[in-house]
RNA sequence: GGGGGAGUUCCCGAGUGGCCAAAGGGGGCAGACUGUAAAUCUGUUGUCUACGACUUCGAUGGUUCGAAUCCGUCCUCCCCCA
């Protein structure tokens, strides 16, 4: 099977800039291609995932990778997709987070034979000319074109200021450069990347009447229509920091049951036989794939121990109840003579943000200590409970372990 | 630069002097049902030392016994004209 082939069966390809030359030219390893991350955050989430696993696929097939943080464009910012105007970050935060995602990517893609495929687009956007620039690139952009772009419809509605607006150019120069320094012929992106990525194709057409290449990955939404790894509490992070290994398998342990099988394929390497296999059970069997995919998961983003660590507290607990070593913690450091207070303990473990909420959780009866529902919001822990590390429960499946030092 | 309009709680969006911690919807959380799924139904959704107190309606300063609501200044955004 070609990697043409793999990617289209897995559903990871949206558009491509022209389907035949783009699978001749993965097939053969031809492709030097590239995709950019804008370091927003000090952490990568669940949604970068899917553009590194068509790296990793692409890599396979013998292709050169080449990973760009976009130490540059993340001072513009995007308006892709977006309703309102990124908040500005300064140089110091972004240049922070560049640090940690480069460390990051680098567990997922080999860089060891060249260091050069990981590259900053800080290094050449942040010097350049103004003047200069608009003579040398400016001009072959028609801002005509650019309004008609569907990156920016949803701007036109709410407004766009100029900063933004020149994001375009900076990801159409980024390809422009990397072709040129490095052969670079391909650009992925998320589909939202598709007119960025033309940006890019055409500069390098006009500038120096060669082909250049474009591809898109299908997001990842789940059959709700939401962007994936999205919470109330914020983004699936892939730092273990930020987002545990256990919280991480339980996010993709609890996915819908029409989410299962295309994430089976998309963001993981099982062979696509075996995922086939998956899709024909039904009902609660389902929850056997979904195992499947959380384990697959954390191990690729972890570590295949802190999967099998994951996936035996959750079998611990869902499955009898029993004490795990590997479920969030809080260790503290005494119990006071007259215990601990319920209200006080789920605000300290950080289960509810907020006493009121305590108090609200528990008097609806969401909340169970030692496998026992406490309805009384006056209720303390007495210190002898502590002998043995004590489990709460907040709904039917927040677990919290909190053991005295 | 001129004219018009808008900024409300996580989001959308009511509220135009006291009955406002602020309608309604969405989302979230919990309960029932279940398969750690979906759908459905119910409750709940500012904070706290909790039948009371405190802080919130872009910012700030006023008017008033009393302001999200009225007035001044500032900030931000949208629309029309240039």
């Amino acid at each position: 099977m070609t990697v043409w082939d793999e990617l289209t069966a897995r559903g990871l390809v949206a558009q491509t800039t022209g389907e035949d030359t783009v699978k001749e030219l993965v097939n053969n390893g031809k492709a030097v291609f590239y995709i950019g991350f804008d370091p927003t955050a000090d952490s990568l989430h669940v949604g970068h995932f899917l553009p590194l696993v068509v790296m990793r696929h692409l890599q396979k097939a013998g292709n050169k990778p080449i990973a760009l943080i976009g130490g540059g464009t993340t001072m513009v910012g995007d308006p892709s997709g977006r309703t309102d105007l990124r908040q500005m970050m300064t140089q110091d935060r972004i240049a922070e987070n560049v640090g940690k995602f480069k460390k990051q990517i680098g567990k997922f893609i080999d860089f060891t034979d060249d260091k050069d495929m990981m590259v900053n687009n800080a290094d050449w956007l942040l010097n350049l000319n103004y003047i200069e620039f608009l003579r040398d690139i400016g001009v072959h952009f028609s801002v005509n074109r650019m309004l008609t772009a569907e990156c920016f419809r949803a701007r036109m509605e709410r407004g766009l200021n100029f900063l933004e607006f020149n994001y375009m150019l900076m990801q159409g120069y980024d390809y422009f450069r990397l072709h040129q320094e490095y052969g670079c012929n391909l650009e992925c992106g998320g589909d939202d990347q598709w007119s960025n990525i033309l940006a890019g194709t055409e500069l390098i057409r006009r500038k120096l009447g060669k082909d250049a290449h474009g591809l898109t990955i299908s997001l990842l939404l789940t059959s709700e229509g939401t962007k994936m790894g999205k919470t109330a509490k914020g983004a699936v992070w892939l730092d273990p920091d930020k987002t545990s290994p256990f919280d991480f398998y339980q996010y993709f342990r609890n996915v819908a049951d029409a989410d299962v099988i295309p994430f089976l394929k998309k963001l993981t390497f099982l062979p696509l036989d075996e995922i086939e296999e998956m899709s024909r059970w039904e009902g609660s069997d389902l929850n056997r794939a979904k195992e499947r995919l959380a384990y697959e998961l954390c191990a690729l983003v972890h570590s295949s121990e802190a999967a099998d660590a994951a996936a035996e507290a959750a079998k611990a607990l869902f499955g009898g109840g029993g004490v795990s070593e590997n479920m969030p913690t809080t260790t503290l450091d005494e119990c006071p003579d007259d215990g601990v207070g319920l209200l006080d303990l789920l605000v300290l473990t950080r289960l509810t943000p907020s006493k009121g909420e305590a108090r609200r959780l528990v008097t609806q009866g969401g909340v169970e200590v030692n496998g026992q529902r406490i309805e009384d919001i006056a209720w303390r822990l007495p210190p002898e409970l502590f002998v043995e590390p004590v489990i709460l429960k907040k709904g039917k499946k927040t677990y919290h372990k909190v053991e005295i030092q």
